[in-house]
RNA sequence: GCGGCUGUAGCUCAGCGGAUUAGAGCAUCGGUCUACGGAACCGAGGGUCGGGGGUUCGAAUCCCUCCAGCCGCACCA
C-alpha cells in the first residue's frame, strides 16, 4: 500500500510535473485543511504567471478523483482535503498491516552504528545516558525500517590509565580489588586509583612502567588488564538491562580491539604519502583546517613517544568496519564537541581511499548533558549524577504514584514503576532536539505531566482498558466514516505514521518521532473525551474501537522504537 | 584569533521558505467532575522569535554583521 501522503504528493507531483519538470508540490499538513501544497507559489515564479492562475491549472491537470478535493486559498496555496472514502480506504489497509502501513525499505543496508561507549573501570552517569539512548533509539529506527545493525560499543578500555588503574589493583590485591570491584563501585576504584597516583611519585612512575608493559603485551598486566575490563563490562551490561538498551555484550568492541591495526594505519598512510613528520610526532594533515594561529590543523597518528592516538583507534575502527564488516553506512553517535575530530578523521580516510563514496558515513551528535543550573555536568568529582541513583530515585516516585492510584496489584507495582520510570527518563532526553544542549531536571522528567513518556504510556493504557471491557473487539468489515472532528483528527494522525517513523530515521532526530507521539496521544485524548466507544451503537462502536485499536498500536510500537515500554495497565 | 553550536512565552522546548491568531508542555487563572481509567479534557492570559541590515511577492526559517553564552583548536581519550 502506498501511503496517504505518498498518494497525494505523487499525483499532485505529477500535476506539477506536467507545467514544469520537477517542480516540487510541497504538500504539507495544514491547519486550514488536511494538507496544503506549497508548492505553486515557486512554480509561478518560475513561470513568471500569477499564482492563482497557476494553481487553477493545478487543479485541472491533478488527478485525484475519488482521493482528495482541491481548493485555491490565498495568494496560490493548495488546500487538500481527502475524502472520506479514501480515508476508509487508507485505514482499512492500515488495520490489516502489521506495521500500519510503514514499508520496509528496498535498499537494506548494513549500518553500523556507534554508540554508548563508556569508560572501562568507571561508572556510567547522565553524560552517557544520552549517547546510550538516543543510539538504542536509532538502532531500533534502522531496523525497523529493513537494515542491518551492527552495533560497536567502542568503549575506552585501552591508554595511560589504565597504567594506573592496574597498580592501584595490585595494591589492593586481587582479593581487595573483587571485593571493591563486584559491589560495582567503580568510580570509587577509579577516585581511589587516581588519589593514590596523584600523590605518589612512585606509583606515578609504575604506573608509566605499566602502560609500557600493557602495549608489549606483558601477559601478568593483559591478566590484571582483563580483570578490570571484565568487571567493567559485567557491570555496563547490568546497566543496559536496567535501561532495556538493546545493546549485547558481543557488541562491545573496544579501543583494545584495534591495538594490532594500528601500526598498519600508520604504515598505510605512510606508503600512500599522507604521513607528515611534525615535531617528531607522526600527523595527516588534510586540507581545511587550521590551529588557532592559522597553521595547518594536523591530525596526530602516531606521537612523539610512539604512542598510538585515539585518531589512530578511529581510523583503524572505520577500516574495520568498511573493509571486514563490510559496511555501507557507519553512524557515529557521539558528542558534539568531537565534531572537527570526526571531520577530520572522515577526511583523512576518504584521501587514504578507505572510505568511498558510496559509503555514507556520518557524526551523530549531541548536545551536552546540563544541570538545572545551565552549567555542564561534568564527570569528574561529585557533581556527576550516577545512572544508578537516577533510575533508583525515578522508579520510587513511579512506585508511589502507582501506589496511590492502586489500580494495579501490588505485586506488579515494581516492574510496571520501572518501566514508567525508564519512559520518564527515556522520553525527556529522547524528546528534545538532540543537538541541542539538554537541561537534565529529574523533578521535570517525573513529574509525568504533560509531554512526558508516562503520559504517552498512560494513553496507551486508557485504549487497552477499553479493549478489557470489550473482549470480543469489532468486526473486520469495520467501515470508518469519521463523522465527528476529532475522529478524523485523529484519523490522520494515525495514517501519518509511516512519514513519522520515516522523518525520524531519516534526519536521525528520534525526537520527531516523539513530537508525533505526542501529537497523536493528544488527538487520541480529545477523541476519548468526546466519543463515547463502548456505549456507541454497533457499526459506530465498531469503528471506533477499530480507530482505538490503531491508537494502540502505533503508540506502542512508536515508544518501542524509542526503546520505552508500553504497559497495559498503570 | 579561527571554526562549530546555541539565543523563540516566567521555565523547558517544537517550529519542515509561506496565508488575518509564531505553536506545545509546565507554571498561573478559569471551566469540565451522574466519568469506556482525571497521570485526562476544554478555555484564558503571557512572545518587537538576541539586535541591526539584506535577499524574496513572502523570513523565526536563507545570507551578512554585531551582541551574549557554550564547545573545540598538536601528542588525554
Amino acid at each position: 500500500m502506498s501511503t496517504t501522503y505518498a498518494t497525494l504528493s505523487a499525483r499532485l507531483g505529477e500535476a506539477f510535473d506536467s507545467l514544469l519538470p520537477g517542480a516540487d508540490p510541497a504538500l504539507r499538513s495544514s491547519d486550514r485543511a488536511d494538507f496544503q501544497a506549497n508548492g505553486v507559489m515557486a512554480l509561478a515564479k518560475s513561470l513568471g504567471r500569477p499564482p492563482r492562475e497557476v494553481a487553477q491549472d493545478v487543479i485541472n491537470a491533478v488527478h485525484l478523483d475519488g482521493v482528495a478535493e482541491l481548493a485555491v486559498a490565498g495568494p496560490g496555496f493548495l488546500n487538500v482535503t481527502v475524502h472520506e472514502e479514501f480515508l476508509n480506504h487508507q485505514l482499512r489497509a492500515a488495520l490489516a498491516d502489521e506495521r500500519l502501513g510503514a514499508v520496509p525499505t528496498a535498499a537494506a543496508k548494513r549500518v553500523v552504528i556507534d554508540y554508548s561507549s563508556p569508560n572501562v573501570a568507571k561508572e556510567m552517569h547522565v553524560g552517557h545516558l544520552r549517547g546510550t539512548i538516543i543510539g538504542d533509539a536509532l538502532a531500533r529506527l534502522y531496523r525497523f525500517a529493513g537494515h542491518e545493525v551492527i552495533a560497536r560499543n567502542h568503549v575506552g578500555d585501552w591508554g595511560t590509565p589504565f597504567g594506573m588503574l592496574i597498580e592501584h589493583l595490585v595494591d589492593l590485591g586481587q582479593d581487595g580489588a573483587d571485593a571493591t570491584l563486584s559491589i560495582a563501585d567503580l568510580d570509587g576504584f577509579y577516585r581511589d586509583a587516581r588519589h593514590a597516583f596523584d600523590g605518589d611519585e612512585a606509583m606515578r612512575e609504575r604506573s608509566r612502567a605499566r602502560v609500557v608493559a600493557l602495549q608489549s603485551g606483558d601477559p601478568e598486566t593483559r591478566r590484571l588488564w582483563g580483570i578490570l575490563f571484565e568487571r567493567s563490562v559485567n557491570y555496563i551490561s547490568d546497566v543496559y538491562a536496567k535501561l532495556n538498551v538493546t545493546l549485547r555484550r558481543e557488541d562491545v568492541v573496544g579501543e583494545s580491539y584495534y591495538n594490532d591495526s594500528l601500526a598498519g594505519v600508520v604504515r598505510d598512510l605512510d606508503a600512500l604519502g599522507l604521513l607528515v613528520d611534525s615535531d617528531g610526532a607522526r600527523c595527516v594533515f588534510p586540507p581545511g583546517f587550521t590551529n588557532r594561529l592559522g597553521e595547518p590543523l594536523p591530525l596526530i597518528v602516531q606521537k612523539r613517544d610512539e604512542g598510538f592516538g585515539y585518531a589512530a583507534t578511529d581510523l583503524a575502527a572505520l577500516r574495520d568496519r568498511v573493509e571486514v564488516l563490510r559496511a555501507n553506512e557507519l553512524i557515529y553517535v557521539v558528542g558534539a564537541p568531537q565534531a572537527q575530530h570526526f571531520e577530520m578523521i572522515f577526511a583523512v580516510a576518504r584521501r587514504a581511499g578507505w572510505l568511498s563514496d558510496s559509503v555514507h558515513c556520518e557524526h551523530v551528535a549531541f548536545g551536552h548533558v546540563l544541570g538545572t543550573d545551565h552549567k555542564m555536568l561534568k564527570s569528574r568529582q561529585g557533581e556527576s549524577v550516577k545512572l544508578a541513583a537516577l533510575l533508583a530515585e525515578a522508579v520510587e516516585r513511579a512506585y508511589v504514584a502507582l501506589d496511590e492510584r492502586a489500580t494495579v496489584a501490588t505485586n506488579e507495582r515494581y516492574d510496571l514503576a520501572r518501566a514508567i520510570a525508564l519512559g520518564a527518563i527515556k522520553y525527556a532526553d529522547l524528546s528534545t532536539e538532540r543537538q541541542h544542549d539538554y537541561v537534565f531536571d529529574l523533578d521535570r522528567m517525573v513529574s509525568f505531566e504533560g509531554n512526558t513518556g508516562p503520559y504517552l504510556q498512560y494513553a496507551h493504557a486508557r485504549v487497552a482498558s477499553i479493549f478489557r471491557r470489550a473482549p470480543e473487539g469489532y468486526s473486520s468489515e469495520v467501515h470508518f466514516t469519521l463523522s465527528t472532528p476529532p475522529e478524523r483528527a485523529l484519523a490522520l494522525a494515525l495514517l501519518a505514521w509511516p512519514e513519522a517513523v520515516a522523518g525520524a530515521l531519516e534526519s536521525h532526530q528520534p525526537h520527531r518521532l516523539c513530537t508525533y507521539l505526542f501529537d497523536l496521544a493528544q488527538r487520541f485524548a480529545t477523541f476519548y473525551d468526546v466519543c463515547p466507544v463502548l456505549k456507541a451503537p454497533p457499526s459506530l462502536r465498531d469503528e471506533r474501537l477499530a480507530l482505538c485499536d490503531l491508537s494502540a498500536r502505533a503508540l506502542a510500537q512508536g515508544l518501542s522504537l524509542l526503546g520505552i515500554d508500553a504497559p497495559t495497565q498503570m
